[in-house]
RNA sequence: GCGCCAGUAGCUCAGUAGGAUAGAGCAGCAGCCUUCUAAGCUGCGGGUCAGGGGUUCGAAUCCCUUCUGGCGUGCCA
């Protein structure tokens, strides 16, 4: 808000002065303090189209600039930085703003209600949800609440793969685990089984339900029963699981239901049509290559059956055909190779594939007494989200899993994490919110809120602490839309974990409840209103909470 | 081999979209509670931004290249 202002100034103080303006120039926050409060480096960046020295056109900007109340001083410095400071009276009219505005002052309609489809987690449904899958959960639900806040139509979906091999290997595991609990000798648990404890727990489930009635089925009937129980189950594990977490999808698209709809079909013919199928080796190929791909792709096996691609493939369409423009998959790193088929497809059936954007969520190495934990699926070693959500809370992992780029690597020390005392990021958030309450309370209790804050209120603030946080708070609403635009939530934590700073160096060094001064009390409490109802609006953006009292 | 991602303080990571003397937390050291919550604040030390070249007024950021690490490179999903 500060620096679209100031922008403002700056651009009619190169018209009233008659210089060319065409390249964009920016306005920002210096790295010192000394450097004023902003700084613009306009005259730098429109030096050469003026064909004048970038401190001469400096010059000529500040003397314009200098009628302008709201700055305080102005000067030159480094190579022809045009260095800020701003009058007192532009804090207080910002806050003021923010003020009247109420608590979703840093709301936009910047999306112009976009239709963005968002798609994440996508687990496997072979078994619990896993840490991958907490960071994807955390990411693309942190992503959604800020997109919808900014003004986009996003939605949130689960495609669920309950179709293929390993819906058949899941079912012949169980069927083992079963046998195995009604005393058959199984001998050694195949390799490519799902060997976790959950997989007994399902058996032991059946079979208290169902005893030995599965084997008097047919061989097909059984294995469709074990694979219906089973993903029923396992389903509904990685609901609840998401619910502990607060994230809700609008849809889970099931892949089973779409085959059934007879898209693999429909995309197959649309390929074929569009001249980039084959056949070769008895089985029937995408011609990939000519589209941006490494090599050519299978789409139907020589047996005849499906690869994923072509119902994932179907599922993209389905997208498009509902009428969204922009497509968000959130994947795990192991399936980068994967996308240029996708990509390829697009481009072969005719469609923009720049709607399709991918966001690699690159892995986490889960560290235990400073060793790197294995995890593996199959092998049924694993940390599941559950676990994770049980030991940190929902608070601490949505946060830690958000802190960070999506793709940089998150290290995870699960000791670290278990110690609730820790030096996590989120308490130092939440300490500020509770702390900011409190002095709320002491106010009120004090009968120094006032029935409804005025403008001679915000002008009481005067000290550089305030304004800091006053510029701080201004910042919202323009990060809001670059987390949305850039895709980056990380950026969430980082202004919070500033916010807070200033908050706590605020608070150690001025009073808010000053008795002997009432109207400098509202004015601070004004202030802290606004700060901890910022700070609540982020956490919530993070599905994080902002308690009163700790 | 080829492709994608990464490499910034002892550790974990930011770095506002090309800007000024590269920042924060933790760890280490030294201080601060008769006041609205010390889960806090203040100060100190800590760097060849992996290496090299280029682009320009200006590079951690863009381009090229080398090195290191992770992942991918199935008629698995």
């Amino acid at each position: 808000m500060i620096k679209t202002i100031i922008k403002e100034q700056v651009r009619e103080a190169l018209k009233t002065c008659g210089f060319k303006a065409s390249r964009d120039f920016v306005v920002e926050v210096p790295p010192n303090t000394e450097f004023g409060d902003y700084s613009t480096n306009a005259a730098m960046v429109l030096c050469k189209e003026n064909k004048k020295a970038p401190k001469d056109l400096a010059e000529a900007l500040i003397k314009e600039l200098k009628k302008n109340k709201y700055f305080k001083k102005l000067k030159i410095d480094g190579p022809g930085f045009i260095n800020i400071f701003l009058a007192p009276a532009l804090y207080q009219k910002v806050l003021w703003e923010m003020h009247e505005k109420g608590v979703d002052y840093a709301m936009s309609d910047y999306g112009k209600g976009e239709k963005v489809l968002l798609e994440f987690v996508s687990a496997n449904p072979t078994g619990p949800l896993n840490i991958v899958s907490a960071r994807a959960a955390a990411f693309g639900d942190t992503l959604y609440r800020v997109m919808k806040y900014v003004g986009y139509a996003p939605t949130r979906e689960f495609y669920i793969n309950d179709a293929g091999n390993q819906v058949d290997i899941l079912a012949e595991s169980l069927e083992l685990r079963l046998r195995e609990i009604q005393g058959e000798r199984i001998g050694e648990f195949p390799f490519e089984a799902y060997h976790g404890e959950y997989v007994k727990h399902l058996a032991q489930k059946l079979n208290a339900q169902e005893g030995n009635r599965v084997f008097m089925m047919t061989e097909k009937d059984r294995m469709d029963h074990l694979k219906e129980f089973a993903l029923a189950e396992i389903l509904d594990m990685q609901r609840s699981s998401l619910d502990k977490f607060d994230v809700e999808f609008e849809a889970w698209v099931s892949e089973k239901t779409l085959r059934s709809e007879g898209v693999v079909e429909e995309v197959l013919s649309y390929l074929t049509e569009a001249d980039c199928t084959y056949e070769k080796e008895e089985a029937i190929w995408f011609k990939s290559e000519e589209y941006g791909d490494d090599k050519d792709r299978v789409l139907m096996k020589s047996d005849g059956s499906i690869t994923y691609f072509v119902p994932d493939l179907a599922y993209h369409l389905t997208k498009i055909q509902r009428g969204y423009t922009t497509l968000i998959d959130i994947f795990g790193p192991d399936h980068h190779g994967y996308v240029p088929r996708l990509r390829a497809a697009f481009r072969a059936l005719g469609y923009d594939d720049s709607m399709l954007e991918i966001i690699y969520l690159q892995q986490v190495n889960l560290f235990e007494s400073g060793e790197k934990v294995k995890m593996s699926k199959r092998a049924g070693k694993i940390v599941t989200m559950d676990d994770l959500i049980g030991e940190v809370g929902k608070d601490a992992a949505r946060y830690f899993f958000i802190a960070r780029k999506a793709n940089a690597h998150l290290n995870f020390d699960l000791e670290l994490a278990t110690q609730k005392n820790n030096e996590n990021p989120v308490y130092y958030c939440q300490y500020a919110h509770a702390r900011i309450s409190s002095i709320i309370k002491k106010a009120r209790k004090d009968k120094m809120t006032p029935r409804n804050y005025r403008w001679e209120h915000a002008q009481r603030l005067i000290k550089p602490e305030e304004h800091a946080l006053i510029g701080k708070l201004a910042e919202l609403p323009e990060l809001l839309i670059q987390v949305a635009e850039y895709r980056e939530p990380h950026r969430l934590t980082v202004w919070a974990e500033d916010l807070c700073a200033l908050f706590h160096r605020y608070y150690s060094k001025h009073r808010v409840v000053v008795a002997k001064n009432k109207e400098l009390t509202r004015g601070r409490l004004l202030l802290m209103e606004r700060v901890r109802s910022s700070l609540a609006v982020v956490l919530d953006l993070m599905g994080i909470s902002a308690p009163d009292k700790m």
